[in-house]
RNA sequence: GCCGCCAUAGCUCAGUCGGUAGAGCGGCUGAUUUGUAAUCAGCAGGUCGGGAGUUCGAUCCUCUCUGGCGGCUCCA
């Protein structure tokens, strides 16, 4: 460390080096460097780590600019709008106790351990909020020791316990604005002033993290530097709910909800062509893949979860039943059925794997509040399949099966991303036949060079799993896919196989499904396409449309030539005008839509208009037929 | 399940300071026969989510139940 007096070497991010004197802010140097960042600068990056422009340069080293642009200077700015709300709700009520804020993926939060808040304080905290930005109240950083801090946040037993986890003599943080003193280890922005599009998502009372913990009252927001860019985000936020895939459910005739069965989805006619088009599209791989089509009952006795252990760990999300005095549970997943098949006979490695797959209703009870849309019912098919196989083979075939999701999910134009999830705190048999399955998950994920995250303890209670994230149009994730490789349940089934020795195996089974639901898949795709679903899925895919009653009747004609090329075609009749027909073919999300009139029926052509195209082309009957029939059987969109 | 908000026609919403309700779209009928995102007119359609209370009188106020929405927790 460089003695107090010396200058200190900084080197800029284009590489020149400059000398800066003691006390210099890091703020000074990079104006400087580069007066135009004076606007855009909110705090600075010093050896990789963010500091405050204020902060004196104190060492030789690195020194960068930090923007909004940045992931860091995003941060930045949330965590200090985070600081305005509890600066804001503490002047309004002065008992509130700030817990934390931090940023998150969409903006931020702060939990207060407060009374129950109300919108009317909400409405207060915006004004006080706007009160701080217009003055642009700065945010000063101190340092105290732990003693000074305790005493500071005496009143705050949140805060003192944050305190306890310093290290002993090592300095304290506090970040004031205004009156109001948060412990924070920063950086903040200078001001209030660089939160100017700050804005409040809204409040809601958070489960207490540990039983007897109290009920913390959260607010969220989110914040930008300008109103500007506050607008701009609250636009795309509209567009996003737009494309909410309960409202598009409705308009394009999918699916329903009545009252009076919450969580269960009604498919109506058009909703069923899709679901139907998605197993066709999983069937043609389980022929490839060589498996086999199963079908088990929806209920068993009590005694078949006790032996799978969904009763010990799973009978809160179970619908019960009683039969003749006797207690059965509708099932939650399909394995019970399967593993009861595997063992109705006697089995050879010769056999193995075992690809054994079913498309069953299953249903889970899941908590009135969490019900969703699609993406979270109580009852839902997953496209769920069983691998019993041999423990040598589980490689292989979880190599299939990230080759299948990754040829399927861009297939749909999906980004998707993978979560290992590991043994839980509640989890069936001994820790090293876990240890073992996710090491082989990571080592397949490693091999197949995709990015993964790691989920310590999400795992299911009988396996660790690879999960497949898809995300919603409001950016928010839903677990899809999932590959899990499961030790115990063949075990406690009593599996076996004879091997090539003679010896009798347990097998090892991989529970897998990759789009997960039909259900929840088909919400997020439809939220993901704004409902223009590919040609092969859409429930019309030609719409043809005469140009008045003189060109009915070829229409009509139109209409059974592209049926009899296994196209699903509708007309629309000439009794509304040319313009509101192609107006309704596009809210109606119809990929094709022909046109008839005396040129077309003349000549024998169509007028072909593609969704949410505005030019049209001309090409003959023939030639329209082959095109469409092309495009869906290789489902691909278009455009 | 927990916290907050919401519930009026098939959909989106207006309205009644307490005296039982309207619009647009959609539907039906008629006129119009239209060249690529809304032709015109008429008609039908509502026990104002269910129950209870207050009141001479409740869609409106209160309570409660049900469902939905946004979070939390949980999850495919």
């Amino acid at each position: 460390m460089a003695t107090s007096g010396s200058a200190f070497t900084v080197t800029l991010p284009d590489g020149q080096r400059v000398a800066v004197a003691p006390g210099q802010s890091a703020g000074t140097v990079l104006r400087a460097w580069s007066p135009a960042l004076e606007r855009r600068m909110l705090a600075a990056l010093f050896n990789g780590h963010p500091v405050d422009l204020a902060a004196p340069v104190t060492a030789d080293g690195t020194l960068a600019p930090l923007t909004f642009e940045d992931r860091a200077g995003r941060d930045i700015v949330q965590h200090s709008s985070a600081h305005l709300v509890a600066k804001a709700l503490t002047e309004l009520i002065p008992e509130a106790r700030p817990t934390v804020g931090p940023p998150t993926e969409e903006g931020f939060y702060y939990d207060f351990d407060v009374r129950p808040l109300t919108p009317a304080d909400l409405d207060a905290v915006r004004a006080a909020m706007a009160q701080a930005v217009a003055s642009s109240d700065p945010f000063a950083r101190r340092e105290v020791t732990k003693a000074e801090a305790a005493a500071l946040f005496r009143g705050n037993p949140h805060k003192l316990r944050y305190i306890a986890d310093v290290p002993e003599g090592e300095p304290v943080s506090v970040y004031s604005t205004g009156a109001f003193v948060d412990l924070c280890r920063g950086p903040h922005v200078p001001d209030a002033g660089w939160l100017a599009g700050v804005h409040i998502l809204g409040f809601s009372a958070i489960t207490p993290n540990t039983p007897d913990g109290p009920t913390l009252q959260r607010i969220r927001g989110v914040g930008f530097p300008t109103r500007a860019e506050l607008d701009q985000y609250l636009k795309l936020r509209a567009e996003a709910e737009a494309r909410d895939h309960r409202v598009l459910g409705r308009r394009l005739e999918l699916f329903d909800f009545v009252e009076e069965a919450p969580g269960f989805p009604i498919w109506l006619p058009n909703g069923m062509v899709v679901v139907r088009e998605l197993e066709q599209f999983v069937r043609e791989h389980l022929r490839a893949a060589d498996y086999r089509e199963i079908r088990t009952p929806l209920l068993f006795a009590q005694s078949v979860y006790e032996t799978s252990g969904h009763w010990e760990h799973y009978r809160e999300n179970m619908f019960q039943t009683e039969i003749e005095g006797r207690h059965f549970g509708w099932k939650p997943m399909n394995c019970p059925g399967s593993m009861m098949i595997f063992r109705s006979r006697a089995r050879s490695y010769r056999e193995l794997p075992l690809r054994l797959a079913e498309f069953a209703p299953l249903h889970r009870y899941e908590a009135s509040g969490t019900l969703h849309g699609l993406t979270r019912v109580r009852e839902f098919v997953q496209d769920d399949a069983h691998i019993f196989a041999t423990e040598e083979q589980v490689e292989a075939e979880v190599k299939t099966l990230l080759d299948w999701i990754a040829s399927a999910f861009t297939t749909f134009r999906l980004t998707w991303r993978y979560e290992l999830s590991t043994r839980p705190e509640h989890f069936l048999g001994d820790a090293a036949d876990w240890d073992k399955a996710e090491a082989l998950l990571e080592r397949m994920l490693k091999a197949s060079g995709v990015e993964y995250r790691v989920s310590a303890g999400e795992g299911a209670f009988y396996a660790p799993k690879i999960d497949i994230h898809i995300r919603d149009s409001l950016g928010r994730p839903w677990q899809t896919g999932t590959i899990q490789v499961d030790y115990q349940m063949p075990r406690r089934f009593g599996l076996q196989y004879q091997g090539s020795d003679g010896q009798l195996h347990t097998p090892v089974v991989v529970h897998r499904t990759i789009f997960g639901t039909w259900e929840r898949f088909l919400g997020v795709l439809l939220e993901h396409t704004a409902g223009r679903l590919p040609p092969w899925m859409s429930p019309t895919q030609v719409r043809v449309l005469p140009l008045t009653e003189r060109h009915t009747s070829a229409a009509e004609g139109l209409v059974d030539e592209l049926r009899g090329e296994g196209l699903r075609v509708g007309l629309a009749a000439p009794d509304e005008s040319v313009s509101k027909r192609i107006r309704a073919a596009e809210l109606d999300r119809i990929p094709y839509t022909v046109v008839l009139g005396d040129k077309e029926v003349a000549d024998g052509s169509v007028a072909l208009r593609l969704r949410g195209v505005k030019e049209n082309r001309t090409m003959s009957r023939a030639e329209f037929a082959a095109y469409a029939r092309d495009r869906v059987r290789r489902r691909e969109f278009d455009p």
